[in-house]
DNA sequence: CGGATCACG
DNA sequence: GACGTACGTGATCCGA
């Protein structure tokens, strides 16, 4: 007797959404939200492997919807009109579960004009015609319809996530008529979901009842009239149209034309290769342990089917994240055109100017945008369309003849119009750099986009990685585009045997420059779609874009350091530091490296028998600083020693030493350059020096800050934010007792030690702003503790108090955390968002962190994004009041610095001043007053 | 290249 | 039942 057929339907689209509602937001290791198909692969996994069960599928094939319109929309135009868009983190994973389902290798059925309700009613009924037996795996109640036998053919429904069979007993029990009726009671009671009017007023229970009676819905219509004098009859008779209507809206349409035969839905057999390929990629490492292991694997997976195994992803999009562009063709480097005469540089503006948008690229022979000299030009018109200008290309000893190329001076007097143009969209990979090489040379660029910054505004903190956050060209286009880029390393080489751009052969330097400039268009047309779908172009547009230019000019500006006062500092503390070594190697008893942890942890804790505190990863004695105070409170002199052994060498290493290096030859001044994508929750960051954590706590480190210096005849202007954070929690929290203090001008610590301790004194108010800035970290009992020095249990009462006297930053925390863990990302004021791909780990440690860090985002960024905004405004306010020697040169997360001339200080300080406090309007209105302190003198220091 | 340490907001 | 405790950065040094 031949084996009985019995043919699965998969219900693809239906599923994901209740996936997605019923799954934790989880991300794959790219930060893509794959919660929904990570549900959905799991349910194929869990078919594939019933197919040796009596009951398993001997065929199976997933259906989904191909687009959002059908011919029930000309029926009723109305039809689905009320359904809300798809959450923002479920959109993504649509195109993936067609990965997923290709994976595994499986037919899938997507027709257009029709939904994926209809294919599956003309599969099932032709499946059923042939004498199979039929599951559809979905929970919807439309399809119930469908349920019956005929001829010894079954149609059933498996709803795997209740694991249930529906039958038609089931079918009976939850609409109380059989499934053939099913339809009619659909059609009077109607579905809010599908906006299926049915007839208002009757619910499930009253269609059932009247179906059930009258025995159709035609018999039901037409026994209104007869009936008495009730509500009932009137809406009945009032709704025989929409009910009407309604009927053919839930009638499924079971003629479909079947794009693929029944029989070439078997399921023979999950090929490995292309499923274990998916399971890496997404990380759902623990299918793939199962998978490789042999254990457990879905199907049969022996017989490895070399068409089907063929049928895995669209080449050129490992990633699923991104639908292919056909239009796009691959990455080809030897289409790009190494641009050498005049005339063939005029054509490339002329097309670019055409065009309106070109990406632009510059190549040089540093690093350091400030000091780096022009070497070259990448443009890219599209995809491919991309040329490279030498424009400073050999001339060292290696090459005794220059490549032909354009004059220097000539191409630059063409390039300026184009890179001037206002109504030309330049884009550009990190293009503040391009802007500052570019400025050296009199070009003043116009509007830009920047992909990187895109990039950043689109999927901060959803990477992992540390350099680059995650927004390097290499990276992004191995992520969006597939494709890998050719390296710096490989053109230049590294270390030693590394050569300037300017000495590597056109051919190459063509190849690897104008496929900077094509990978960046493509990048950002990509990105440029994504933006508005996921919220990214009102925090983009508003804030980050508009910094680019100002930040670029900041760079350029530079401070002023006096550069003999830091040679003195350094001299200084050299000398100290070679009495403190003597001594301290005095004291051990020997010599060692006092720069070692180890070394000086074995002489502290093995030698001299101290005792030790806490221990690192390593399993190292720590030596930090607060382990040394405790050693020199017991009165061990080395401590103190190395303590102070510790900060003079910080110092001079870090500070005095290291900023005389970085003063440019040329301009004489310190160039830091920021990052705008360096911080996740959209601070800036400085590199190069580092220009953010320059001295300022301690006596000693202040003496630092006197060296960074006004040109003569100016000041230096320090306006800083005042408890902005706070002032910020006070408002985002919604507590009326901090607002109010805020708005009377209190000492905010106070306030907070009166509320809590019912009296101010030193130590109450101590521990108030202690507690104060704990709350914005995310506070635990323990940490609180230890920076009290009180028992947890006693910090749990401090916490306990502080909730009870502001409830509002109690249920503040509460619900930035619920939403966090249902959306995976938090959001500022002004709606720029940062991801928290842990926030749900099942490792403890790691979603507490991504706890903590989640309640600090919201106001770390929203704080970021008002500074941003006030820099953003600053120059055009001076300008507008004729203040045009006033320079912005430093941010430091909430103080700005300003060079300016001394008898401006008077009228700028007040513009200044009022640009910073009005940053957040108008786009939000806070409740408290953002606090400007403002400072001047011959010196950072002295400006505070 | 990672860990430890310490400079800043 | 154990985990391991404040958020965000960057630079320097040591030592594998």
């Amino acid at each position: 007797m031949a084996e009985k057929q019995h043919l699965y339907l998969v219900d693809g689209s239906a599923y994901i959404f209740r996936a997605y509602h019923r799954l934790p937001p989880l991300t794959n290791p790219e930060g893509t939200p794959v919660g929904a198909v990570y549900g959905y692969t799991t349910m194929l996994w869990k078919l594939a492997q019933d197919l040796d069960d009596a009951d398993g599928p001997t065929h199976l094939a997933v259906v989904l919807d191909k687009s959002s319109h059908s011919f029930r929309n000309d029926i009723y135009p109305e039809y689905k009109a009320n359904r809300p868009d798809p959450p923002e983190d479920l959109v993504p994973q649509f195109p993936l579960i067609r990965d997923a389902t290709r994976a595994f290798s499986l037919p899938m059925v997507e027709e257009p004009d029709v939904e994926a309700d209809d294919m599956i009613a003309s599969y099932a009924y032709a499946a059923q015609d042939a004498g199979w037996d039929v599951t559809i795996v979905s929970s919807d109640k439309d399809l119930m319809q469908l349920v019956g036998e005929k001829d010894g053919a079954k149609i059933d429904m498996l709803d795997t996530m209740k694991d249930a069979r529906i039958y038609i007993e089931e079918v009976q029990e939850k609409f109380g008529v059989a499934p053939e009726l099913v339809g009619d009671v659909l059609a009077l009671m109607g579905d809010s979901v599908d906006n299926i009017p049915g007839i208002y007023g009757i619910g499930p229970k009253t269609a059932s009842k009247l179906i059930g009676e009258n025995g159709s819905l035609a018999a039901a219509l037409d026994a209104a009239p007869d009936m008495k004098k009730s509500k009932l009859k009137e809406r009945l008779l009032e709704g025989r149209e929409m009910a009407e209507l309604s009927r053919e809206l839930v009638e499924l349409k079971s003629d479909c034309p079947l794009p693929i035969a029944i029989e070439d839905m078997k399921l023979d057999g999950i090929p490995p290769e292309p499923l274990a390929d998916f399971l890496e990629t997404h990380g759902f490492n623990s299918l793939l342990k199962r998978l490789e292991a042999g254990t457990g694997s879905p199907g049969r997976t022996t017989n490895l089917n070399p068409e089907k195994a063929d049928t895995k992803g669209d080449e050129g999009t490992p990633d699923g994240n991104i639908q292919p562009l056909p239009e796009w063709p691959d990455v080809d480097r030897s289409a790009y055109t190494t641009v050498q005469t005049e005339d063939a540089l005029k054509e490339w503006i002329a097309r670019a100017r055409d065009l309106r948008v070109v990406a632009v690229d510059t190549e040089t022979s540093s690093l350091d945008a400030i000091a780096a000299d022009l070497v070259g030009v990448s443009l890219a018109l599209g995809p491919n369309d991309a040329c490279y200008i030498p424009l400073r290309h050999g001339g060292s000893d290696m090459f005794d003849e220059k490549p032909e190329q354009v004059d220097f001076a000539t191409a630059i007097a063409l390039l300026k119009p184009l890179l001037e143009d206002d109504s030309v969209l330049r884009i550009g990979q990190n293009i503040k750099y391009d802007i500052n090489v570019l400025a050296r040379h009199g070009i003043a660029m116009g509007p830009v986009d920047d992909t990187m910054i895109m990039s950043f505004d689109l999927d901060a903190g959803r990477s992992q990685e540390g350099i680059g956050g995650g927004h390097g060209m290499d990276e992004l286009a191995e992520r969006h585009l597939g494709h890998t880029t050719m390296k710096f390393k490989d053109v230049c080489g590294t270390g030693k045997k590394a050569i300037p751009f300017g000495e590597v052969p056109l051919g190459k330097a063509t190849e690897y420059a104008a496929e900077d400039a094509d990978v960046t268009w493509r990048l950002h047309a990509h990105l440029a779609r994504r933006m508005p779908d996921e919220g990214a172009t009102r925090i983009y547009q508003r804030v980050d874009r508009p910094l680019i230019p100002v930040v670029a000019k900041m760079e350029r500006e530079g401070i002023k350091v006096d550069r003999a006062e830091l040679s003195r500092l350094s001299e200084t503390f050299a000398e100290t530091i070679g009495r403190l070594e003597k001594e301290i190697h005095k004291d051990a008893g020997e010599e060692f490296t006092i720069g070692s942890p180890k070394q000086l942890g074995e002489v502290l804790f093995d030698k001299l028998g101290y005792k030790g505190g806490k221990k690192g990863k390593s399993g190292q004695n720590s030596t930090d600083q607060s382990v040394l105070e405790r050693l020199s409170g017991e009165g061990h002199a080395i401590a103190d020693k190395v303590l102070e052994y510790r900060q003079l060498s910080k110092l001079k290493s870090t500070y005095t030493d290291a900023l005389q290096e970085a003063i440019n030859e040329r301009t004489g001044r310190v160039h830091t350059s920021y990052s705008l994508v360096g911080a996740q929750t959209g601070r800036l960051s400085s590199t190069d020096p580092n220009l953010q954590n320059i001295p300022i706590r301690t006596e000693i480190g202040r003496q630092i800050r006197k060296a960074f210096v006004p040109e003569s005849g100016n000041v230096l202007l320090a306006a800083d934010y005042s408890q902005i954070e706070l002032r910020l929690a006070a408002h985002m929290a919604d507590v009326p007792e901090l607002k109010e203090a805020f708005e009377q001008g209190e000492d905010i610590h106070s306030r907070t030690a009166k509320e809590m301790y019912g009296e101010v004194d030193r130590d109450t108010r101590a521990a108030a702003k202690t507690i104060n800035f704990a709350i914005l970290y995310g506070i635990s009992r323990w940490g609180l503790a230890g920076r009290l020095g009180i028992e947890p249990d006693e910090a749990q009462e401090k916490i306990d108090t502080y909730f009870q006297r502001f409830p509002g930053i109690q249920s503040y925390i509460h619900s930035t955390l619920e939403s966090v863990r249902a959306k995976g990302y938090s959001e500022t004021l002004f709606g720029r968002k940062t991801w928290f791909p842990r926030i749900n780990s099942k490792n403890q440690a790691e979603r507490q962190g991504s706890e903590r860090a989640a309640i600090n985002a919201p106001i770390q960024g929203t704080s970021a994004d008002i500074i941003k905004r006030a820099m953003a405004r600053m120059l055009h306010a001076l300008e507008a009041e004729g203040l045009n020697d006033v320079r912005m040169l430093l941010q430091v997360h909430d103080e700005l610095v300003f060079e300016l001339p001394e008898d401006d200080v008077e009228k700028a300080s007040p513009v200044i001043e009022r640009v910073m406090a009005e940053a957040a309007q108008p786009a939000v209105t806070l409740d408290v007053p953002l606090g400007i302190e403002i400072g001047t003198g011959p010196s950072w220091d002295d400006a505070h």
